[in-house]
Formats: structure tokens, C-alpha cells, sequence
DNA sequence: ACTATATAGTTCGAATTCGTACTATTGGAG
DNA sequence: CTCCAATAGTACGAATTCGAACTATATAGT
């Protein structure tokens, strides 16, 4: 391979893990101490995407092993912010729900955070970001297509 | 903030988040076992940018604590990819410097890395990843200055 | 219906990450 | 020169991540 295509492949990928690593400790000082990015991930995917999932389709959200998920998940409960139920259509299964408390939990982070999003944005526009979502989403679903 | 905005800031950065995650693993799946990117990481960087740096100098370049560090240059050591020596020009400090080992570790990981890097390149054009580096770097260089 | 296989979740142990506290050394103020 | 604050690195412990093994339940094949 020609050295500077794999130079220019990895500076982009470093810049991406860079960024990742920069965004989550920017979001983890703002929430409670104790709680972490899968923490806030979870909460804000029930609310966003649907309440009521199970453990594994949590996992497979977050692309994490399910064990990871079991002690993310039991961090929310030991805060409140979730509740285990049985999954009525599998016995094998489990269902998770939202407490109000872990709604408010979702919300007030939120808050925390904007002031952050608004310094950034001062510094870099909009519009540049609207325009790298497609981009990066597109890139995102062929390594995740490619994971097989 | 408009709800809208915040929807596709948090888009934008859990779709970087996501990359890194896919990424990495990936690249960890052609390492050898027990070595992960953080190894690569610090061995890649010797070569790329100086060798016989000290370890508080690889902490800042990566971002990360001291103490991970640390264990990281432990784990190096281990497996006589590197070696520690003392810093002439500080008796508190030590430098790291690349074995052959080290050298050949590197070489033969990109070497592995490389069949996956032409995989992704057939799926999404190199010109578009070229385009994308320098807005990625930008907004990296903000979210770093911004960390204080 | 019976058995074999697959799936959902947990338990356990190892590795990574990181904050706190500590030692050793440096460098500047008096 | 003597202190004393600052710095480089390490030791230790807690939390996160994750693979392997395990239990319980579901599903497919006969």
C-alpha cells in the first residue's frame, strides 16, 4: 500500500479516537460523580429510541458485550434511574424502564451540558457539523457492516 | 438551545464515538494477544514522531493520566518492545526508547492492518476521507485548547 | 413429546483506566 | 546554602470492560 495512503488513514482514524476521547471526559465532568457515558447513553437511548428494551438489544445498541451491559445496567439500578421488569413475551428475557428519576437524571444533564455545546459552536459553525454527520454516518455503517 | 442543534451535536459526536470504538477494535483484532492500541499507539508514535521520549511526554501527547502510562509502557517493556532509561538531563525523569523488536512489532502490525484499510477504501472513496482530516483536526485542536 | 441446539442473562476473573497518595529530584526565594 | 514548592514517576485501590463458563428458557428437528 502507498505509504501515504496509509498515513492519511490513519491520521484520520487517530483524529476520531482523539475527538472521542476529548468529547466523553468533556461529557463525564458535567454528570453526577459515579456516573459515566454508557451510563447517560443508556438513559438518553430509552428515552430517544423506545423505552422498555431488553438488556441485549441495549447491548447491540452500544455494540458491547452483553456482561458490559449487565453492569451498566445494574449502576442505573443501584442509582434508581432505571427498573429491571421480567420480558413477558420470553421468560429468558428481561425488559428495562425508566424511572422518573432517571428522566430527570437524562434532563438535567442536558443542561449541564449545552453551556459546553455552545462554546463550541462559537468556535466552529454549525453548519460545518451538518455537514460531516452524513459523512461520518456513512463511514460508520460500512465498519459496522464490515464487523462480520 | 434549540432543540434541534443539540439533536445534531449529539448525533455528531456519538457517530465519532462510534468510528473510534469500530475502529480500534478492529485494529486490535490484527494485534497480537495481550496488545492493544494504546501499545501501537505509543511504539507508532516513537517511530512517527521521536524516539526517546519521556513517559510524562507520551502521557500529554495521548492525552491520558500519568499512572496510565505507566502501566502502558509497563506492558511495552514486557514484551521488549522498548527500553527505559534514564534521563541525563533530569534525575526524576526516565526516556523511552524503541528496541528492534519494538521496530518490528509496528511494522508487521501495520503490515496486518493494511488488508482492512484497503477493504474500507473500496467502500468509501480515500479522496473523501482526505477532505474530511483537516475539519476533524480543527475541531479536534478546539476541543483540546478548550480543555483547561 | 423428546432431545438437541440456540439464546438471554449472570458470575467470575483478568486487563485497562485513572484518582489519590507517596518518593525522589529539581529549582527558585530568601 | 537552606528551605520549600513544583515536577516526574510509581504504588495502590476502585471502577470499567470483556472473554469464558454457567444457568435458565426457548425453539427446531425428529
Amino acid at each position: 500500500m502507498d505509504n501515504e495512503t496509509r498515513t492519511l488513514f490513519f491520521a484520520f482514524f487517530n483524529e476520531i479516537g482523539i475527538i472521542a476521547q476529548l468529547s466523553r471526559t468533556a461529557l463525564e465532568a458535567r454528570l453526577p460523580k459515579g456516573l459515566t457515558l454508557p451510563h447517560f447513553s443508556v438513559v438518553n437511548h430509552l428515552i430517544r429510541v423506545r423505552n422498555g428494551q431488553t438488556p441485549l438489544a441495549l447491548a447491540r445498541a452500544f455494540q458491547v458485550p452483553k456482561t458490559t451491559m449487565t453492569h451498566t445496567l445494574n449502576g442505573l439500578v443501584a442509582h434508581g434511574f432505571v427498573e429491571i421488569r421480567p420480558n413477558p413475551e420470553d421468560g429468558r428475557s428481561k425488559t428495562v424502564w425508566l424511572t422518573e428519576a432517571g428522566r430527570q437524571f437524562r434532563d438535567a444533564a442536558i443542561q449541564s451540558i449545552d453551556p459546553d455545546i455552545d462554546v463550541f459552536r462559537e468556535q466552529y459553525p454549525e453548519d460545518k457539523v451538518r455537514e460531516l454527520v452524513p459523512a461520518l454516518a456513512e463511514i460508520r455503517a460500512i465498519l459496522d457492516a464490515d464487523r462480520d
